[in-house]
DNA sequence: TATTAGTCTATTAATTCAATAGACTTTGTA
DNA sequence: TACAAAGTCTATTGAATTAATAGACTAATA
């Protein structure tokens, strides 16, 4: 399960994605209507603004509003800020790399190889969901 | 990520797999051998017994040894299991299913789509993660 | 009947998750 | 220029979960 944070993350992402573009919006908003805690909302909203993904304004007339493009934000890379590694287990992942204590070869291993398989599908699938690509399903309906 | 609880009853799982049909295998055996502490495998072992999965003999002479056929045992199962669903939200498992709060829609939710076809393709390849497909893998290299 | 080996219940330490509180800083505008 | 709006930062807290440990109990075999 991915965490609260990163399914609030989400949603605030989307919302901001349907907003006209460098359209400060009010961190009160994106709480009142995607129903997040908003002191929650900030911390979160920070981090995104630290990985370049969105930017603010200070003051009256202040807010937050996507920095990068729709097309350029994937739920791999949100998770990935939020919740740390996609992949089930530890010597699967890519920069959290943790070998395995009882592992004696990890090329041949067989648990190792289905889990490598689970990881790199997901990945897949997570970096082509995109902002757009989330908005072009919603309407699809 | 996978809980250790979950790796190390896949690692035992698969070190009884390799064992000839119905010999018991002592705890320590498989504690010693798998670096798993003792005390908490036990729990494990008793659960995949509470779950048809293994079988056991008290006594002297006695141990753990699979009831089901290696076919017959997937990681999808013993995921469940030990760490619950394998969905990465509650609103696209099966039998923990429970709706999003700020969700209007949940057929047309493009977030949920995303989240169902992850889910759906790794299950796929969990299923079929068998302890005799784990077993084939590690020969293969 | 002693010994071996699995079963059961309880407890604990550490970590993570979710949320809250409050003081501080920046900025627009009356 | 001062006030109010709105984001920023630091700290703390409670609850839940994870990983592990301890010890008493029960069953089976030689």
């Amino acid at each position: 399960m991915i965490s609260k944070k990163t399914k609030y993350a989400i949603n605030a992402l989307v919302y901001l994605a349907k907003k006209p573009l460098q359209q400060p919006i009010l961190i009160s908003e994106i709480s009142e209507q995607e129903k997040i805690p908003q002191k929650f909302l900030e911390a979160i909203l920070l981090d995104l603004k630290k990985a370049g993904i969105l930017a603010s304004k200070k003051g009256k007339g202040g807010g937050y509003f996507l920095l990068k493009s729709p097309n350029d934000v994937n739920m791999a890379d949100v998770m990935r800020l939020f919740d740390g590694p996609i992949a089930l287990l530890p010597c699967v992942t890519h920069k959290y790399y943790q070998k395995c204590e009882e592992c004696k070869d990890e090329e041949s291993c067989g648990i190792r190889s289905v889990f490598l398989e689970v990881r790199n599908q997901t990945v897949d699938l997570l970096k082509k969901a995109t902002l757009t690509e989330i908005m072009k399903r919603e309407k699809s309906v």
